[in-house]
DNA sequence: CATAGTATGTTAACCGGTTAATATTGGATA
DNA sequence: TATCCAATATTAACCGGTTAACATACTATG
């Protein structure tokens, strides 16, 4: 690679002279024949700029650093894709491009924090938690962010009573699915959920009891089961919930893929859904539309949350100084795994625009 | 954030001292006594190193840029994110993060161009083509790619006569489905393929008249129709063949979530799969899993072409100077919506591995 | 005591750009 | 002719680190 100062000197002009009009090439400080020159200089010498030259001096990168830890590979989530993918269209379209630190084995705090040590020099950070962190993992994670003095959003973290910008999916405990069932008039409810030691799953499992009690449904844990968000190991735990032979009227899932496979396992028991059990799924993902019924669903707006934790980050890259809390409603997404008939007390929570994500945004400065 | 400057004035030494000491924490050239106090000023002004600075420094950023020239949003595509996720575990794996440009509205070529310019410094590239870009596209994108004298490797392209680094899908055509089908001795077989023009279907579809006449069947253009990867349009479109009355035997999608699609609509049309017509799938996705009955699919093994993608960069980044091609070949992965009975002249290249990539590879050296 | 070696640092150039401040030239104007 | 201004370009400091080469003091050795 040529650098500014070859072209510069191919050309017979100081650095600075190329430097001003690649910044500006309509300036009136250089010449149009000094722009000529310059202009077939850079074309013989096919010369492009060091963007870490550039970042340095100009410390601005354009670039925003997402801090994703995780011990998995990446983008094979379904449950994070569709954020990851919020995230990148807002960021794109307004010129800023994403960083993914590598993230080792380890445990997701150790991965954080490498992530953020190596990061220092990104205009803003996106912080991620993935069911691997701990609360006391993010919590390190935002100290961590808050060193570097640099705007940043976190993102699928449950709520902090922090003032930092937030982006909030306000359905993530789902009890807006349990609800929906419990309206439907279902007192049977099996509880499909992610991975028993999750964050999230921990602190639903804290609401659960709260949310039957008050309907004068007696908690009874043999009525949740953990899928660990597999097809596999989600068809097992409800066969094994089946073999126990107790009765259920409903089953609500925590991702559309449990749901669909355990769909599959009850027609394949000879039981049919919605007529014999209901069930639903969380996501609004492809595959509730392509599961046989079709199923009823939680959409938490996954899409829009980043799009959102974008648009914050904009408003703090602009000098915006107050933290903002963004909070993300879910919808219901009524299809076919569960009878619309019944009581339903959750009307103006569902949405029935089918997979448009209908955006409800509840705003609210923090400090 | 402090800089290096501020530590190293604060402790009393030259700035030197202190990059060597955080370069090396075991080097003996600073004492004992001066690593504490050096380490007190870290923890006491929270100092971390700027990236970009030591970039520059180094000439070496440990950043893969990822060029990904789409016009829709990243991460939600079911045949890219497998291979990006393989390419994202191992440069992980060895320390690389990786870069992502934004990628605006435009053509791809533009957008590719854009990232590109944008991009001088990284250490290495690795250039997809998506459905977006034409085979004239792609070749500029490596022209531009060639500029920049870095190690880079093309990913999802179409085999390319050029001496550079090339990750290639063998079976990215299909045929290897076609052929199965074919095999088994169905004759009347409806393709179902993505966008009509994209440069992936062109190139079957100047195969696919060949292959059939070898076998001894006409093509006829009716048994081809043009599902644009969605479930949507991938139903409606069969619905539409269905109204023509034509007999069908079996079907070869290019995508799983077609063939999902397509699977209920025949069940709902009152026929079975695979008794009345059998379905083939491509991708290895969840959704053949869950489908019911489960998809036999067309396995790529897209992850592994990430990661092939990875180790060929690793390679050429230690300095192989070798230009090599790596084709990933294809596999059958049968299940239920194809009958295994009938003539099976692909036995060799079926994988009975159920899901676990089994992977094939063919290196071959071009330069 | 002279010499070599070890431990501990420092100097200063460099990576490849950006930019505020300054310089030069020539033409227009009073 | 003196003055001013526009057009064009340069100087030099700076961004925040890295590193080869050099410097100094102290210890060990013959």
């Amino acid at each position: 690679m040529s650098t500014l100062k070859e072209i510069a000197q191919y050309v017979g002009v100081s650095s600075a002279s190329v430097s001003i009009y690649l910044n500006d090439n309509a300036t009136n400080r250089i010449s149009p024949r000094t722009k000529l020159k310059i202009d077939e200089a850079i074309k013989k010498f096919k010369y492009q700029r060091n963007m870490f030259a550039r970042n340095l001096s100009t410390s601005k990168s354009n670039i925003i650093g997402i801090i994703f830890p995780t011990i998995v590979p990446m983008f094979m989530n379904d449950f994070t894709n569709p954020i990851l993918s919020g995230v990148q269209s807002r960021l794109s379209a307004n010129g800023y491009a994403m960083l993914f630190f590598p993230s080792f084995a380890g445990t997701s705090s150790e991965i954080a924090k490498r992530q953020l040590t190596a990061s220092v020099g990104c205009d803003g950070y996106i912080l991620f938690s993935t069911g691997f962190c701990s609360l006391q993992d993010i919590l390190a994670n935002v100290q961590e962010l808050q060193n570097l003095q640099k705007p940043y959003v976190t993102l699928n973290i449950p709520e902090l009573d922090l003032p930092i910008n937030q982006v909030i999916l306000k359905d993530l405990d789902s009890t807006l699915g349990i609800e929906y069932l419990l309206g439907k008039g279902f007192r049977q409810i099996l509880l499909v959920l992610g991975r028993e030691k999750d964050v999230h799953t921990r602190s639903m499992m804290k609401k659960i009891p709260n949310l039957l009690k008050q309907r004068g449904i007696p908690f009874d844990d043999r009525y949740v089961i953990y899928g660990n968000y597999t097809a596999e190991d989600s068809a097992k735990e409800f066969s094994r919930f089946l073999d126990m032979g107790i009765p259920v009227e409903a089953i609500c899932c925590m991702s559309d893929i449990m749901a669909a496979s355990i769909t599959t396992a009850i027609k394949q028991s000879g039981l049919s859904v919605p007529e014999d059990i209901s069930v639903m799924g969380r996501n609004n993902s492809l595959y509730s539309r392509i599961s046989d019924p079709q199923l009823t669903t939680m959409d938490l707006h996954m899409f829009e949350a980043g799009q959102s934790a974008a648009n914050l980050l904009f408003d703090s890259l602009a000098g915006g100084d107050a933290k903002q809390k963004v909070a993300i409603a879910g919808t219901i997404v009524e299809r076919k795994s569960v009878p619309k008939a019944g009581r339903d007390s959750l009307a103006s929570r569902i949405d029935h625009t089918f997979s448009l994500p209908a955006c409800r945004r509840h705003w609210y400065s923090v400090v």
